[in-house]
DNA sequence: TTTAAATATTGATATAGATCAATGAATTTG
DNA sequence: CAAATTCATTGATCTATATCAATATTTAAA
């Protein structure tokens, strides 16, 4: 268990080592990871979410800077962070990297790889992070067998597509500017779903990760971070940030898709 | 009948109308539309097959500017193109329209309605185009049941949020001229994988299209067209393309994805 | 600690591609 | 078939943001 409690989660129950499992264990635990979207569809029943938590496998953690899959590896398996954060890149031919995404706590990495079953990006930590990996085949016989969880998985591509889309628009018609405002509403959007503070947050990634995954310059997100800052739109304090107009920023992203800013409520019980 | 010979399907079977169906007129109608990746599966028996057809709807055609759907329309089913074009595309508050994507024969659209159970996108005929209409209940309850109908479509998900990745690249980097190159060499591989020419193509969009889809002025797209005939790397007519240094031109586009360039052989029975 | 390496900020300058503007095809419409 | 409309091309200019460069700060290492 030594590991455990270097990391930030709750009550991880012992799994696998121990080999008796208790449900109430899985469910605080999933619980603490918000994973519940998929882990605890709404509607399965204990049994099912025996056999469902049965195939997902913790992961000892990655520490910062470590890949948990590289470019062209095969796929076994998808994983949802529990703690911690992670980048998806590619590289090409000329060394240009290009940062296509960030996942934060309960969210998932690898979906990508199903098509042709091997992964078409790299992941990596941002910091020290843990996951839960999920081999894919077994997800998908058991998700034959569960009705809700079929569904959704289905939901989750399809947001995942939905994200991909939005991301587009951004690159594709936005300004410098508007492009870091709907980034930074994005992302504290993300945290508040995931019960952190919506106003205020630490970003682990690099100003230059940003500036990639934007399309803009390191040097450009610098000037804004700064500019907004004198502006009062938020404060800036080397990897921390704070919201401090929220609406004024949204305002300022362009925001076009509703969806964004009123998170609808969760099933939460 | 009457509308089917207006279209470009060959031997259309005649369904519903006459209530009886025979399997071999829907392989061949169905091969025609190069649906086959989700309609015809490799190792769906005849009873699966004639199941899942049974769901499928052949619409009607739709015109030139006609929409499939609208932003925000309930969500009911996804629809496979059978021949013609769409491209999808938002307006964003400021009447601003983004282009997301087009829809070639045998594409699917719709998959990023299923997170939120209505279209985030329109879809919008660039000519005479006729679909397949399936029911997406339907679907999915067919796709418990029949395993590799399950996985079929999951990879087919996967494909378009890689897809999508790949924009995200293009989008973020790429310079006007490696934008259009790659657009132009994905287009020619999408037609050769449908069993068209991969040289010689009529685009259905307009330049303002190409130019909105690429993040780039319309004014630029035309520019890069000339420059590229003069450069001897295609020949354009008004809508007519013909790629004439397909090796230039590729390593114009900057390509990374040894995906784009050599597509797998299909199981072709 | 001190040094070294990585990361961030800020300024000066250059440029790719946008925007504005005019003209010239194509296509559609009456 | 003429008129109107849409779409495409080409040119001139302008601007947002990249790039280059120097310095400052933070983090990691020794």
């Amino acid at each position: 268990m030594g590991f455990l409690s270097r990391e930030r989660v709750l009550s991880m129950p012992t799994r696998k080592l121990e080999s008796v499992v208790s449900l109430n264990d899985i469910r605080v635990a999933c619980k603490a990871c918000s994973l519940k979207e998929i882990c605890l569809p709404v509607g399965i029943d204990k049994d099912d979410l025996d056999h469902l938590d049965a195939i997902i496998d913790r992961k000892r953690p990655l520490a910062r800077g470590e890949h948990l899959f590289h470019v062209g590896d095969n796929f076994q398996s998808i994983y949802a962070v529990r703690s911690g954060s992670l980048k998806t890149y590619t590289t090409s031919e000329d060394g240009q990297e290009q940062v296509m995404g960030f996942q934060l706590p309960g969210e998932l990495v690898g979906l990508d790889a199903i098509a042709e079953n091997c992964h078409p990006l790299a992941a990596k930590a941002l910091e020290t992070t843990s996951v839960c990996e999920i081999p894919f085949d077994e997800l998908e016989k058991l998700s034959g067998q569960i009705g809700g969880l079929q569904h959704q998985l289905l939901r989750v591509m399809s947001q995942e597509i939905r994200d991909d889309e939005q991301n587009m628009v951004i690159l594709g018609q936005k300004s410098a500017e508007q492009r870091l405002a709907a980034f930074l509403i994005g992302l504290s959007n993300r945290f508040r779903r995931r019960g952190f503070s919506a106003n205020q947050f630490n970003l682990s990634m690099s100003r230059s990760d940003i500036g990639n995954y934007l399309g803009l310059a390191l040097e450009t997100v610098s000037r804004l971070f700064t500019r907004f800052q004198n502006e009062g739109l938020l404060s800036v304090d080397r990897k921390h940030i704070e919201l401090l107009d929220r609406d004024q920023l949204y305002t300022f992203s362009g925001a076009h898709c509703a969806a964004d800013e009123a998170p609808k409520a969760q099933t939460e019980n």
